[in-house]
DNA sequence: CAGATCAATCGTGTCGACAAAATATTGTAC
DNA sequence: GTACAATATTTTGTCGACACGATTGATCTG
């Protein structure tokens, strides 16, 4: 059951709050989320939040019992490769609409993010740090290819592989591979080649769900 | 206002038929739609007529505002856009995963749905017919594709895209070109070229986004 | 007649209460 | 101690009532 917090008040931030605590794993699969305690911690009539749950298991996020209630969804090997497949292709559309709505100076600060204090931060063992540079980098690409329909498509994509991500970064060899892979898709929009960056950001999904197919028992 | 029916009880139910009205214009933007309406229409408590409600708004379907209530969204020129760079990459996908999942057999009865009854249809100017004939292959690649994660997407992208479909197959010359497009594409499938599939089904898309921006003033 | 004010109405927002179902706990018999 | 039955508790499901905001229409005034 999430934590209290008396800002919010809103429907749409405490579905924004619970997507994060899902994904995030701070809820994990199978936690129970009483009707009572989501109104309690977001300060919401015990009537939004039942709209916050019925949104919720419309993205696929919990499921909800009759006369039971709501629980916090696992994700299985079998979704999780459908994830990736369907991320694949709309992460490439991402790169591609990203590339040709930037100029090379816009990336500035992502290179500067990708440059040694990535493997900096992976050899210290900062796996938030690794992940999250990641994560900013995603977003950055997201909000260039200004399209609030991908936008909005990916987010529910992302929120139910975030957690799979985290766990794939851990594993022998990924994050120093995903590295390569990123400054490959990076180098590749900052030249302004959409063909190469929608591809290698394709490779770069497709090898990620190598590794979680082959080291599934660690993963899922 | 959704007319009544007395069978569906459930929420999931009552936003499937829904999803039905309003992407098909039985309902009409600009529609309002009163909780309580909602749950005389589908004989459900209020309460869970506004979990339909929560529901088809995070779907972006309709719009709420405090204490004024739901009204159906309209769909504009540049959200149609948007729709239409994403259906081209998730067509694309579903296109080819349906070709490697499938044996040239699989598509007999949609052949015969293509074949010179598809042109009579249409010459006898019976724009239904035409397009449920492209709508149950839409369907039967998507069902081919056995993705969940994408039917989904898909599912919600069509949701908003189905009425301008509607109306770009009454413009002049389209659904003429939409016959030859749907055929190059079916046959790639059989042939099993995925790579071809994938192709014309983007091409597809492409085309009739081209047909919609040049008519725009009498699509939306 | 224009414009402001007020009243009535409609629909959402919120609360409280309780029924009904599922689950957990306790009690009892063997 | 185990098995089973009865009971208590928890949580969802549903209803009714009413406050509040928004909208509409009527009335009044200059």
């Amino acid at each position: 059951m999430p934590r209290q917090k008396r800002q919010p008040t809103t429907v749409e931030a405490a579905i924004v709050d619970m997507r994060r605590k899902i994904s995030s794993r701070a809820l994990s699969p199978g936690s129970r989320l009483p009707e009572e305690d989501l109104a309690q911690a977001y300060d919401l009539p015990r009537a939004k939040a039942r709209e916050v749950l019925a949104t919720l298991e419309d993205r696929n996020l919990i499921t909800r019992e009759p006369n039971k209630g709501a629980v916090v969804s696992a994700v299985d090997m079998e979704t999780t490769y459908r994830l990736y497949e369907v991320r694949e292709a709309l992460d490439g559309l991402a790169v591609r609409l990203a590339t040709l709505n930037t100029k090379p100076s816009d990336w500035d600060d992502v290179s500067e993010l990708f440059g040694p204090s990535f493997e900096e931060s992976l050899k210290a063992g900062d796996i938030d740090r690794h992940v999250e540079a990641i994560e900013t980098f995603r977003a950055r690409i997201t909000a260039a290819a200004r399209n609030p329909v991908l936008s909005d498509l990916l987010e529910r994509v992302y929120d139910r592989t975030r957690v799979t991500i985290r766990r794939v970064a851990l594993l022998p060899g990924r994050a120093a591979m995903g590295i390569t892979q990123y400054r490959a898709v990076l180098e590749a929009i900052i030249r302004g080649d959409a063909d190469a960056a929608e591809q290698r950001i394709r490779e770069l999904n497709r090898s990620a769900r190598d590794y979680i197919e082959r080291y599934k028992d660690y993963v899922l």
